[in-house]
RNA sequence: GAGAGUGUAGCUCAGUUGGUUUAGAGCAUUACCUUGACAGGGUAGGGGUCGGGGGUUCGAAUCCCUCCACUCUCACCA
């Protein structure tokens, strides 16, 4: 069969993906090998693949296929999640297009819709991860809102509330106007943004008392402007008119006036500076500090809030810094959480002036019923036109969006679930830092640590339609919880007798936040909340594979539910993976346009080429900045692989040993390559181990094209038009097949297909089931000799380059005799290898210096080039130098060690040992050097 | 404001408890080669006083101090 004469990776794909699923290499069964588990961070049931979901997913294969090479029971389990604001807010908007408003269908109407939605548009990411090569256990897929994770959610917040982990309490919570529900802390986004602060006024409401002080002033005022008017000219021109005189008084009036306005601003007016001016209907105080001079006057009394009127008290409270703004604080109970404290102490009113949906509501007297950023504008133009705006500064501070909808969150004040954080973080806490689950990598913990220290209770209540109702029921201002309606009712007749029926009882209209189904997630997927089945083989899960910047919305919440239901760890490592960013390093953003389309990528290089190019630059832990570039690269990387197939597979095959010499060459060959794999593997092991996974597929990527294409490959070649010897030829094979298994992991699909175009396979020999080969003794000596061999090889071209000779050129080389050149040549097949690889025609041990040469040295060797041309002398004596130079200023360093004898008694004697060795090689390279120095002179 | 991290070649990064040459890789770059697996190739080369300064040590890219630059997280003052 003739191979094509380029890999192609769409048939190839095409062809393995259906071939393992049909051999159900991805479904697992507990048995008695050890279980490798690993659940899926869940993406929106409704989302596509994005660059994120592509490097999070071929991770988690990677680890999963590594797994399963190594004979471990592996289990990946897929799933999605329902995401509630995201998907509810799809579906609105979805139900507005065809002119259905949410509020005009019932709960049961909306949520046909929802599951009409989902079942049209659910699971497709699903379907895209198989196109990378995700090898899933599919008869798994799990959704957050089927029955089986249903219950145990239920199941859950039951217990919690059971336990007193649970309560309903009135807070300000983080309100999403555009999707009207509750947010938590977390899905809150904060971002410096542009904006004003308003200087305003309000006036100082003194019941009706005067000022003494203003009083007097005023009568002065009076009585000089009346003297000022008696000054006036004459009309006829003849009146008293000294106008010296007339002047004084009128700059006396000037002065006494502006100190009346200040006296009076002082005495009548009091300026707040707010970013809100649209909240002030809502105000229920003023709040200075009780250390304030400037304000020192106004205790005990009221200020009148402009526009509407409301007479409110002037409070003295330690919140307030006097030095910013004007040191005054217009307190607004309803719509700051700060200002809500002050409320508490002081005992404010509480008004709430914004209507679920951002608009104003009747609680604000004017603008009812208009947007809040519209009636900002407008409050402020009343407020100009009644002179109460004093200055306008323009401000830069945070705004709180919300992560779904992009809405200004509004705080609010209302009634919602919470979970007592402070009563399960604990266990979650030390297990991090005390590295039972273990972060990958380490700096996370810091992060985790400080989130937990300062952790705040969990608002879970969202209202909306789309999740799990909350199972509390309401009857006669009570709550009643129970994992039925029945449940309920038997709990509400307990408290009110029996007359209480089932419909009496009213059940609690919001569902659970989307994050109280994925916290459960490495149990629930097993359907684990209770000890038995499957949960006690899987559970706790190998590795989570997860980004950063979930660690608390999704990891610290799983470690605390690991530990309140399973009572231990929900995973033992966590792998956090950088985010994607462009080549400029810009995070990837749809209004950017700079995120690639994911599957046109696997379209164009391949899974494997995709693949290949984010392992390649993903460093562990570290944001890795996304060039298609590196995926050209990795199909490049498929096609070389491919080409080497092509070569091996075009050899004619000889039985009988092809020559001497050859045998010995391949054989020697063999012996390096043999060695050099075990060398990869056990750095790949310790890579693994350590998730540094770009180094592990740069490694393999380094080795199969220098070593083995590169070297190995070329030094077996048989010559043009020669048959290879069976043995070298199922050796080469056998190595292909090795390197194949061990790079399957990261490039699934070609190493699958070459695997098979290798050798017949049986039915069921397949490259995701072969065994991960183990690395074998290491022989430092002979790998430092063969390196000695390249490198010579490497600079006989060099010689042929620099004098322009054609690299088939025969060439006449001789050796230095020596005791090590001997031992050295006594290897066997390395003189063979040395003149095949470096195309020469003899090469021969020499005592003298053979005439018309160029000499160089490798290792401890010298080696002479015979040239047929005449040989620049200058050139060579610089080189020479040159050299020199370096060993020379090498010893120094060497010798300065040695010599200290500090260094000789402290330092390992390993070490010292080992500077002693580089001693006397540089000497004796020193030496050489010289001697050519001198002859060519 | 509090905390964390990063700074090594043009770019992206290794450098695994301080000692395997006077610091490595991939990409990019330069020169040359290339009818025989592969131009998505081969061979060879150039390129870094490891952010600056100081200290500890026989020995520092690696440990400590300090300064500079950038990044992130958390908490936020209206």
């Amino acid at each position: 069969m003739k191979l094509a004469a380029r890999y192609n990776s769409k048939e190839t794909e095409a062809k393995w993906y259906p071939h393992w699923m049909e051999k159900k290499y991805f479904a697992s069964k507990p048995d008695d090998r050890e279980a490798f588990s690993v659940v899926i961070p869940p993406p929106n049931v409704t989302g596509v693949l994005h660059m994120g979901h592509m490097l999070n997913n071929t991770i988690q294969d990677i680890l999963i296929r590594k797994a399963r090479l190594d004979g471990k029971n592996a289990c990946w389990v897929p799933g999605t999640d329902h995401a509630s604001i995201a998907t509810e807010a799809k579906v609105v908007r979805k139900l507005r297009a065809q002119g259905i408003k949410k509020g005009d269908l019932s709960r049961e109407e909306f949520l046909k819709h929802a599951w009409d939605w989902t079942d049209e548009y659910g699971g497709k990411i699903l379907l895209q991860l198989r196109k990378l090569g995700a090898s899933c256990d599919w008869d798994r897929t799990a959704f957050t809102m089927d029955d089986t994770r249903s219950k145990q959610v239920i199941q859950v917040f039951v217990d919690l509330y059971n336990k007193g982990k649970l309560y309903r309490g009135l807070r300000m919570v983080n309100w999403d106007p555009e999707a009207q529900t509750v947010l938590s802390n977390e899905e809150v986004i904060h971002g410096d943004e542009d904006s004003f602060l308003y200087h305003l006024r309000y006036k100082i409401d003194h019941g009706g008392e005067e000022s003494l002080e203003l009083a007097r002033l005023a009568r002065q005022i009076k009585q000089v402007k009346r003297t000022v008017a008696s000054y006036k000219p004459l009309s006829n021109g003849r009146g008293v008119y000294n106008k010296s005189t007339y002047n004084s008084f009128r700059n006396q009036l000037a002065k006494l006036e502006k100190e009346y306005a200040e006296k009076e601003a002082a005495y009548n007016w009091l300026t707040i500076a707010t970013k809100r001016p649209e909240t002030i209907m809502g105000d229920t105080a003023i709040a200075v500090h009780p250390d304030d001079p400037r304000y020192a006057h106004l205790k005990g009394k009221r200020a009148i809030v402009p526009l509407i009127g409301r007479s409110v008290p002037i409070i003295f409270d330690d919140y307030v810094d006097m030095e910013f703004g004007t040191g005054a604080l217009k307190v607004t109970p309803a719509h700051d959480p700060n200002d809500y404290e002050i409320g508490l102490r002081h005992k404010l009113e509480v008004i709430d002036t914004i209507a679920d949906n951002g608009t104003l509501n009747e609680k604000a007297q004017i603008h009812i019923g208009k947007d809040r950023f519209e009636a900002r504008d407008l409050v402020k133009a009343d407020l100009e036109a009644a002179g109460n705006l004093v200055r306008l500064e323009p401000y830069q501070s945070s705004i709180g969006r919300s992560e779904r909808t992009g809405a200004v969150v509004e705080p609010k004040l209302s009634l919602q679930w919470y979970v007592d954080m402070k009563q399960i973080a604990a266990p979650a806490l030390d297990a991090v830092m005390t590295d039972e689950i273990e972060f990958f990598p380490k700096k996370y913990k810091n992060t985790y640590r400080h989130w937990m220290d300062n952790i705040r209770d969990w608002c879970i209540s969202r209202q909306l339609w789309w999740g799990h109702q909350i199972p509390a029921w309401y009857y006669n201002g009570e709550v009643f919880v129970g994992t039925t309606a029945a449940d309920a009712l038997k709990l509400a007749q307990e408290k009110f007798g029996n007359q209480v029926t089932l419909a009496d009882l009213k059940q609690d209209e919001d569902v659970l936040d989307t994050w109280f189904s994925s916290w459960l997630w490495p149990f629930s997927v097993f359907d684990g909340l209770e000890a038995g089945g499957e949960v006690d083989y899987y559970y706790p899960t190998s590795v989570l594979v997860t980004g950063w910047d979930i660690i608390f919305l999704w990891v610290a919440r799983m470690a605390m539910a690991g530990y309140e239901w399973k009572g231990t760890l929900p995973f033992k490592h966590v792998y956090f993976t950088g985010m994607v960013r462009d080549p400029q390093g810009r995070k990837m953003s749809k209004s950017l346009g700079n995120s690639p389309d994911a599957l046109k990528l696997i379209e164009d290089y391949g899974a494997d080429g995709v693949r290949f190019g984010m392992m390649s630059c993903s460093p562990a832990g570290g944001d890795l900045l996304f060039d298609t570039k590196l995926c050209e690269q990795g199909a490049a990387f498929s096609n070389k692989m491919w080409q080497a197939l092509r070569l091996i597979k075009g050899w004619e095959i000889s039985e009988q040993p092809v020559t001497e010499d050859l045998g010995k060459v391949n054989a020697l060959a063999a012996k390096w390559l043999d060695q050099r794999l075990s060398q990869i593997l056990l750095e790949t092991d310790s890579n693994f181990t350590e998730y540094r996974l770009s180094e592990v597929t740069m490694d393999l990527y380094k080795f199969i094209f220098g070593d083995f294409c590169g070297w190995y490959l070329e030094i077996i070649k048989p010559p043009y038009g020669s048959p290879i010897d069976r043995a070298s030829y199922n050796q080469a094979i056998e190595f292909f097949e090795q390197l194949m298994t061990m790079l399957h992991p990261i490039m699934p699909f070609v190493t699958e297909e070459i695997w098979h175009q290798l050798k017949e396979r049986k039915d069921g020999e397949d490259c995701i089931a072969s065994q991960y080969p183990k690395a074998g003794n290491i022989d430092a000596v002979f790998l430092k000799n063969f390196e000695t061999v390249k490198d010579t090889i490497s600079k006989i071209r060099e010689i042929r380059q620099k004098n322009q000779l054609k690299s088939y050129e025969p060439l006449k080389t001789f050796v230095q005799a020596s005791e090590s050149a001997t031992t050295f040549f006594e290897i066997a097949g390395m003189k063979e290898l040395l003149q095949k690889m470096a195309a020469l025609e003899s090469l021969t041990f020499t005592t003298e210096e053979p005439a018309n040469t160029v000499n160089f040295i490798s290792g401890t060797e010298k080696f002479y080039v015979e040239l047929n041309l005449t040989i620049d002398v200058e050139a060579e004596k610089e080189r020479i130098t040159k050299e020199l130079e370096y060993t020379k200023g090498f010893l120094i360093s060497v010798d300065k060690k040695l010599s200290n004898e500090r260094f000789v008694n402290n330092a390992p004697a390993k070490v010292v040992e080992n500077e002693r060795n580089k001693q006397a090689d540089a000497v004796a390279k020193i030496a050489i050097l010289e001697e050519s120095l001198t002859k060519l002179n």
